[in-house]
RNA sequence: GUGUCCAUAGCUCAGCUGGAUAGAGCAACGGCCUUCUAAGCCGUGGGUCGGGGGUUCGAAUCCCUUUGGGCACGCCA
C-alpha cells in the first residue's frame, strides 16, 4: 500500500494549504476552500521533482497576479519534516519542489518491506467481481482476435486481483440457439456429402464452410458409419451438435491454455434454458409491463428503457430522438428465445451469484448491444448501467507482407489460433496483445511476428531481469545471497543521476497500477515496465557494483533488488516469463 | 443518415480530469565491449499533434465545426 508519489504529493498539498491559510488569516488573500491544490510531475526535472500550478489556477479567484501568489505562498512554506529540501517559483508562477534524499531512501525501504505485495492495493475491498472474456462461439476454431481478448481478460483479472478484488474469470459458452443449430446443419451437410458424394448432396450456402466442419463430419462417420441416416432429422442434428461441441469446447480450452489463459468457470448457455432461468427472466419482464406481443413475437420495450437510462445520464430529448431507438425481440414467433433474452438471464444470474460487478470484454462490433443490455437489466432493477461494465476491444487485423489477410468464420478463411502458436512465442504474443489499449485496432503481422523475435520489446524487459540475476550472482556468494537482508541497508549515498532516475521510476509503480485498474487497461503496466528496464539498463551501463566499497555496493544491490521486485510484480500481472538468464 | 471509436515523427504508438521546450520504440546515420550479459548504452537528423474556429494567463488535451477511416444500427449471435 506504500505509494511514495502519493505521499510526496499529499505533503505538498498540506504545505501549500497551510501556507495559504496562514496568509489568508493575515488578510493577504481572501480565504477560500475551493482552490485546487494540484500537484504534478514536471516533464523536465529542472523544474523540480514535483510542481504545483496552484498559483496559476488561483489567480482569477484571488484577483492577484499568479507570480505574486506563488512568491507569497512559497515564501511562507514550511518544509521541515517533509521530503523536500528546496522550493522555488518559476515561469509564470509554478511552485517547484525538490525532494530530499530521504524520499529516495523511503522508496527503496518501502519496496523491500512490501516485496511482492508492492503495487498491490485494497481498492477493491474484497468485492466479488466477474470478468467474462473471449466467450467465442464453440461452432468453429478461434481466431487471432480471440487470443487478444483472452490475454486482455486474463491480464485484467490479474490486475484487479492485485487491486484487492475477489475476481472470478468466466467463459460464456454459447452452446444453444441459432448458431448451434446452424452448426449441426453444417456437420450434417458434410456428413451427407461423405456418404452421397459432394455432388450428391448440396451443402447449404449459409452454413459454416470451414474445413473444421469436414473434420467433424469425418470423425462422426468414422465412429458411426452410415447408421445416423436411420435417425430422425431432429435427433440426428442434436447428436451432431452435441458431438461437435464436445470436441470444440475442450479444444478452445486447450488453445487458450497455451496462451496461459485459464478460467474459473465455463458457463454453459444451455443451463440457463434448462433451468428455466431464461423463461423466468422473460416472465419477470412481462410482469413489469416492459414487453408486448407483435407479429407473433414477444418484444422488449427497449426504447422506453433506453430513454429512461439516457435521460438519467443527462442526454437531451433531441439527442435521444436522434438515436433512432428500436425495440428488441425476446422470443421469436417460432417460440425460441433470442440470444438477447438469454444474455439478460445470464447477467441476472451473475448478479444472483453475488458479483457486485460484471466486467465483460466484447469485440467492438458488439458495441450496439451494450446500452440495450444495461437498460434491460435496469428494467429488472439490477442497475445494469452501473454494475455491468463493458470493455470494448477493437479488432486485430491479420497482416501478411503488409497486406491484410481477410478472415471470416463463415468462409472458413479464419486462421486458427492453434496454427499460429508454433509461429510466435507466447511471451511475444502476450506482450504484443497488451501493448495497446483495448480501444485501438492493431495489426498483427505474421511475418514480423516470426522474424522479429529479438526486436520484441518484451526481451528488453526480460534482459534487464537476466542482467540483475547475473549481476547478483557475480557479486555475491550463495551464502551472501541467502542471508541478504536489505531492510537495514542505508541507501542515502545513492546520488548518481541514473540511480535517482531509477528509484523515481520504481516509485511510480503503485500509481501505474491504480491507473491501469481504474481504466481497466493493463497496457499501462506494459509501458511502465519498459521504462523501468530502460532506467535499469542506463544505470547498469554507467555504474558498477563489483569492486565498489562495501557501503556503496550494498546500497546499489538493494536498489537493484528493488528493481527485480518491481519487474517481477509487473511481469506476473502481464503473465510473462522472466528467465533467470538469456 | 444517426451513433460511436480512431487520426501525434518515415512506421508503430505514448502523452489527453488543460501546464513550462510534444516524448518513446522501430527504421536511418555516427560512436561505445582488456572491467558485473552489446538482446545493452550514448549521440544526430526527423513534427502545420488531420484542417478550421472558440474558451483560457496557457490547448495535442476542453467545446463547436469539418475531413478521412473502423464499427454498429436484424424475429443473427
Amino acid at each position: 500500500m506504500i505509494n511514495m508519489i502519493d505521499n510526496a504529493m499529499s505533503q505538498i498539498r498540506e504545505i501549500l494549504t497551510r501556507s495559504y491559510k496562514e496568509l489568508a488569516a493575515e488578510g493577504v488573500f481572501t480565504d477560500s476552500d475551493e482552490l485546487p491544490m494540484n500537484v504534478e510531475i514536471p516533464a523536465d526535472t529542472g523544474n523540480g521533482d514535483f510542481a504545483s500550478s496552484f498559483a496559476l489556477t488561483a489567480a482569477r479567484t484571488l484577483h492577484k497576479a499568479p507570480r505574486m501568489i506563488a512568491d507569497a505562498v512559497a515564501g511562507r512554506a514550511d518544509l521541515s519534516g517533509s521530503y523536500f529540501n528546496r522550493i522555488e517559483v518559476a515561469g509564470p508562477g509554478f511552485i517547484n519542489f525538490f525532494v530530499d534524499k530521504s524520499w529516495y531512501v523511503d522508496v527503496l525501504n518501502g519496496i523491500e518491506k512490501e516485496q511482492d505485495k508492492y503495487g498491490s492495493s485494497n481498492k477493491g475491498e474484497g468485492r466479488k467481481i466477474n470478468v467474462e472474456f473471449v466467450s467465442a462461439n464453440p461452432t468453429g476454431p478461434m481466431h487471432i482476435g480471440n487470443a487478444r481478448g483472452g490475454v486482455l481478460g486474463d491480464t485484467l483479472a490479474n490486475l484487479l486481483k492485485k487491486s484487492g478484488y475477489d475476481v472470478s474469470k468466466e467463459f460464456y459458452v454459447n452452446d444453444a440457439g441459432n448458431q448451434v443449430h446452424k452448426f449441426a446443419v453444417s456437420i450434417n451437410g458434410r456428413y451427407m456429402q461423405l456418404i452421397y458424394g459432394e455432388d450428391g448432396f448440396e451443402f447449404p450456402e449459409d452454413c459454416y464452410q470451414g474445413d473444421d466442419i469436414k473434420e467433424l463430419a469425418q470423425a462422426l462417420f468414422d465412429e458411426h458409419g452410415k447408421k445416423l441416416l436411420d435417425m430422425e432429422e431432429d435427433a440426428r442434428l442434436e447428436l451432431m451438435a452435441d458431438f461437435g461441441l464436445k470436441r470444440n469446447i475442450p479444444q478452445m480450452k486447450t488453445d487458450l491454455e497455451k496462451y496461459r489463459v485459464t478460467y474459473d468457470t465455463w458457463f454453459l448457455e444451455s443451463t440457463l434454458h434448462e433451468s428455466g432461468m431464461v423463461a423466468d427472466t422473460v416472465q419477470k419482464l412481462i410482469d413489469k409491463g416492459l414487453t408486448y406481443e407483435k407479429d407473433g413475437a414477444l418484444w422488449l420495450k427497449t426504447t422506453e428503457l433506453l430513454v429512461d437510462k439516457y435521460t438519467r445520464e443527462g442526454k437531451t430529448p433531441e439527442q435521444i430522438e436522434n438515436l433512432n431507438l428500436k425495440d428488441d425481440v425476446l422470443r421469436r414467433s417460432n417460440g425460441f428465445y433470442t440470444y438477447f433474452a438469454a444474455d439478460i438471464a445470464y447477467h441476472r444470474n451473475k448478479f444472483e451469484r453475488g458479483f457486485t460487478k460484471a466486467i465483460n470484454i466484447w469485440g467492438a462490433d458488439h458495441f450496439g448491444h451494450v446500452a440495450r443490455l444495461q437498460a434491460a437489466l435496469d428494467g429488472l432493477g439490477l442497475d445494469g448501467s452501473n454494475k455491468l461494465v463493458i470493455v470494448l476491444m477493437h479488432l486485430v487485423n491479420l497482416v501478411r507482407d503488409g497486406e491484410p489477410v481477410r478472415m471470416s468464420k463463415r468462409s472458413g478463411k479464419a486462421i486458427a489460433l492453434r496454427d499460429l502458436l508454433d509461429e510466435i512465442s507466447i511471451d511475444a504474443a502476450r506482450y504484443f496483445f497488451n501493448s495497446r489499449s483495448a480501444a485501438s485496432a492493431i495489426d498483427f503481422d505474421l511475418d514480423l511476428a516470426v522474424k522479429n523475435d529479438s526486436d520484441n520489446p518484451v526481451y528488453y524487459i526480460q534482459y534487464a531481469y537476466a542482467r540483475i540475476n547475473s549481476l547478483v550472482n557475480n557479486v555475491c556468494s550463495e551464502e551472501e545471497k541467502s542471508n541478504m537482508d536489505f531492510v537495514s541497508v542505508d541507501t542515502s549515498m545513492l546520488t548518481e543521476e541514473t540511480e535517482l532516475n531509477l528509484i523515481k521510476c520504481l516509485a511510480r509503480f503503485p500509481e501505474v497500477m491504480n491507473t491501469a485498474a481504474e481504466e481497466l487497461d493493463p497496457s499501462h503496466i506494459n509501458r511502465y515496465l519498459l521504462d523501468v528496464a530502460g532506467e535499469f539498463h542506463r544505470f547498469y551501463t554507467a555504474n558498477r557494483i563489483k569492486g565498489e566499497e562495501e557501503a556503496l555496493k550494498n546500497a546499489r544491490l538493494k536498489m537493484v533488488d528493488c528493481t527485480r521486485i518491481v519487474l517481477k510484480c509487473g511481469m506476473s500481472i502481464l503473465g510473462l516469463d522472466l528467465p533467470e538468464r538469456m
